[in-house]
RNA sequence: GGCGAUAUAGCUCAGCGGUUAGAGCGGUGGCUUCAUAAGCCAUAGGUCGAAGGUUCGAUUCCUUCUAUCGCUACCA
């Protein structure tokens, strides 16, 4: 059984939203294997594109070094995550190029019903880069919206008026990468025709268990209902990646080669453990086609890619198709896309220096993951609770509070009111939860385990009986059953938990490596000395984290991407006539701290502000904002300028006692101005 | 604008065409003190987003609406 979880980007660091995915499917694998099931789970770096080529020139180094940097870095994150590859590649690898070869030489030859070549040739025009020497992708585009006239829009539409249109359309375009004028050219580019694979494509999406149904519905109605496009899957150079054989110049488009990476990582694996890599993904004509199972775990976002292309190009080629593509959603924290200025944009990285145990966070994931495509939500202050009540307090806690009592197990399992055959036999339905990618009913299950548990523990007392020599025998027995209880838990909880299982086993000194343990008790142990097991989660470790994600300062985005203005803004509302210094200087400008916001239910666009001007000097200041600032307690503590000597205006909630000053059109466009970090409230603006 | 999804107790979520809708956490009141301030017992708290429809009966099925989240905008 071949499992892969998606091939990360080699430009950007592992963060929390890529770890829902590798450990879901690390939790997967490592359940596969205590069933006796053998396992590769495969990954592997995803090196090509634009934005690879971009950085290096940028860094002014090598894409090589670029990957060896960040494969490393990648690894190493994982790996401290528990996520436990048999293989990590690299789609830059040599075997990746032979294999993506292969799959094009198959898509040459192949042929539609009626006779025509799957692959067809066609001149695309697109906006080219002089300055940079390349093409350019529409997202690398900006310029001022040929409808609405919005500046800094992006080549393919309008995010003010919603218009779409092509990135010659732009008025002044301007190239994000070196804030050239960018020029039309046109360049040959090939095209694998998808519309004859389409009711292949239309029999498998709907093939037993191969797809989430919602994600089936979905295809159906939305691209398999009418002619799929053709698929560009090449680019002119300079673009790095790997060079098309039979058409010198192009390259092939970075997500052509990309899952071909699955099996070359694969191939390269099987050679270093001397495997026949036919065992893992074979071919139609291979003896032992279909007797397994490939298994891809991937987020929504590159559905098509594994539902349409990937399998056309493997039915090409000839390889076995996908068994299931496992597909989930994003994660979100606190409710909200993470953000880095929140701090909730997290790395791998920054949530193992703050301290944090791995398996909080693997526990957590598994309590949230159901096997549907619904995005799951980090809640941070949930995140602490649930771990500490569920892990610590109730499965841990089961050790922790009997261990110590007693040397060794009774050499008989004691009777214990059949608690440990009916949490034995729970052992198919957790199964099942596991299997079907429903990891929160697992959790459930184990959780509502551990509770029957420990209203054992305080039925029996232990800690009263240790207390009378006479009931030594209760005491064993008491103790026995809570530790085998546990042992069961663990064991259910081992592909989530494995750190936990291992020390578990090391407590006990029993096996406790297949699933099948669970189903019966260990006796005559003697046990080893009791060490903590996992550590309480400290919340201020959380909160450091956060603090720290906070604080890294984003690396700049693009060159002169954000530094094209325009003249809008002015024409819209011409200079005011002058005035004389004596005039500016009537005008009491302060540095003023915001100390309390709060919505008025009537007021479409007020919020009433309490400023601070330092000291005792308190002021309301009602101000126009509240379309912009629709989380007034975001401003709270922030520093703005206000107008300090401007004469109270009464207003139907109240009087105002100054202006709060802030530029833009309105609406949503509305920037309060902050002066730079030191100021003081109070300070004069000269 | 298009598409997908979600809307059930304060929070995170189960559930299901049919007797009084559940769990965990949190709250409250007890008990316990073995344990990493853990555990046990009890208890409060929901007109199952809104409006229609199907049905003997809907939180559960259908339609519409609203809100929220996510993706996407014609090289998916």
């Amino acid at each position: 059984m071949l499992v892969t979880a998606a091939l990360p980007y080699v430009n950007g660091h592992i963060h929390l939203g890529h770890l829902v995915e590798y450990i879901q499917a690390d939790i997967w694998v490592r359940f596969q294997r205590l069933q006796g099931n053998q396992v590769a789970y495969i990954c592997a770096d995803d090196t090509h594109g634009t934005a690879t080529m971009i950085r290096a020139r940028q860094e002014g180094r090598s894409e090589q070094q670029i990957m060896a940097e960040m494969s490393e870095a990648h690894q190493k994150d994982f790996a401290d995550f528990a996520v436990q590859f048999s293989h990590y590649g690299s789609t830059d690898a040599p075997s990746n190029k032979q294999l993506v070869g292969e799959f094009w030489a198959a898509l040459r030859q192949a042929r539609d019903d009626a006779g025509e070549s799957i692959v067809a040739e066609r001149d695309v025009t697109q906006l080219y880069d002089p300055k940079a020497g390349s093409f350019l992708a529409d997202r690398f585009v900006k310029g001022t919206c040929p409808k609405c006239k919005s500046p800094d829009q992006y080549g393919d539409s309008c995010e003010k008026c919603a218009a779409t249109f092509s990135p010659s359309d732009l008025i002044n375009p301007v190239s994000t990468l070196s804030g050239a004028k960018p020029e039309l050219r046109s360049a040959k580019h090939y095209f694998v025709r998808l519309e004859p694979f389409r009711d292949f494509l239309k029999a498998w999406t709907r093939s037993d268990n191969t797809l989430q149904n919602e994600i089936a519905n979905w295809l159906h109605g939305a691209f398999l209902n009418d002619a799929l496009r053709d698929w560009d899957v090449s680019r002119p150079a300079p673009y790095f990646g790997f060079e098309i054989p039979d058409a010198p110049g192009n390259f092939f488009y970075v997500w052509v080669d990309a899952p071909v990476g699955y099996l070359s990582s694969l191939t390269d694996w099987c050679a270093t453990t001397q495997q026949d890599v036919k065992q893992w993904w074979p071919k139609t004509t291979d003896k032992n086609f279909g007797a397994g199972e490939i298994h891809h775990f991937i987020g929504k976002d590159i559905t098509y890619f594994h539902t349409l292309f990937w399998p056309a190009m493997l039915k090409t080629a000839g390889y076995q198709l996908p068994t299931q593509v496992h597909i989930h959603g994003f994660l979100t924290v606190n409710g909200e896309k993470m953000s880095k200025s929140k701090g909730t944009f997290i790395r791998a990285r920054a949530y193992l220096d703050a301290g944090l145990d791995p398996a909080y966070l693997r526990y957590y994931f598994a309590s949230k993951l159901n096997g549907k495509v619904e995005d799951i939500d980090l809640n941070l202050a949930e995140f602490v609770d649930k771990v500490n009540s569920d892990i610590v307090g109730k499965v841990v806690n089961l050790a922790s509070r009997t261990a110590k009592f007693v040397p060794v197990l009774a050499s008989t399992y004691p009777d214990d009111g059949g608690l440990f055959n009916a949490a034995a036999a729970e052992s198919d339905a957790i199964a099942t939860a596991y299997a079907t990618g429903d990891y929160s009913a697992a959790m459930r299950r184990i959780m509502a385990l551990a509770d029957r548990a420990n209203e054992y523990v305080e039925a029996r007392a232990p800690w009263a009986l240790k207390k009378d020599p006479a009931r030594l025998d209760e005491l064993t027995a008491a103790c026995t059953v809570s530790l085998n209880l546990f042992r069961q838990l663990c064991i259910y909880l081992a592909p989530v938990l494995p750190d936990l299982a291992q020390k578990t086993a090391d407590l006990l000194g029993g096996s406790g490596n297949t699933w099948q343990d669970a189903q019966k008790p260990l006796t005559g142990i003697t046990l080893a000395p009791f060490k903590h097991l996992v550590a309480r989660l400290d919340p201020a470790k959380v909160d450091a984290m956060v603090a720290a994600s906070a604080s890294e300062t984003p690396a700049p985005a693009s060159v002169v991407a954000t530094a094209v203005d325009d003249g809008e803004a002015l024409s819209a509302e011409p200079l005011a006539g002058t005035i004389a210094f004596e005039d500016f200087s009537k005008v009491d400008l302060r540095v003023a701290r915001i100390i309390a916001a709060v919505e008025i239910p009537k007021a479409k666009k007020i919020l009433q502000l309490t400023v601070s001007l330092g000291g005792e000097d308190r002021r309301t200041v009602f101000a126009g904002i509240k379309t912009a600032y629709g989380d007034p307690t975001k401003l709270v503590g922030r520093l703005i300028v206000i107008v300090a000597n401007l004469a109270a205006k009464p207003m139907s909630f109240g009087t105002s006692e100054g202006m709060a000053i802030a530029a833009g059109p309105g609406g949503q466009e509305i920037f309060l101005l902050s002066p730079d970090s030191g100021a003081k409230p109070g300070q004069r603006i000269h």
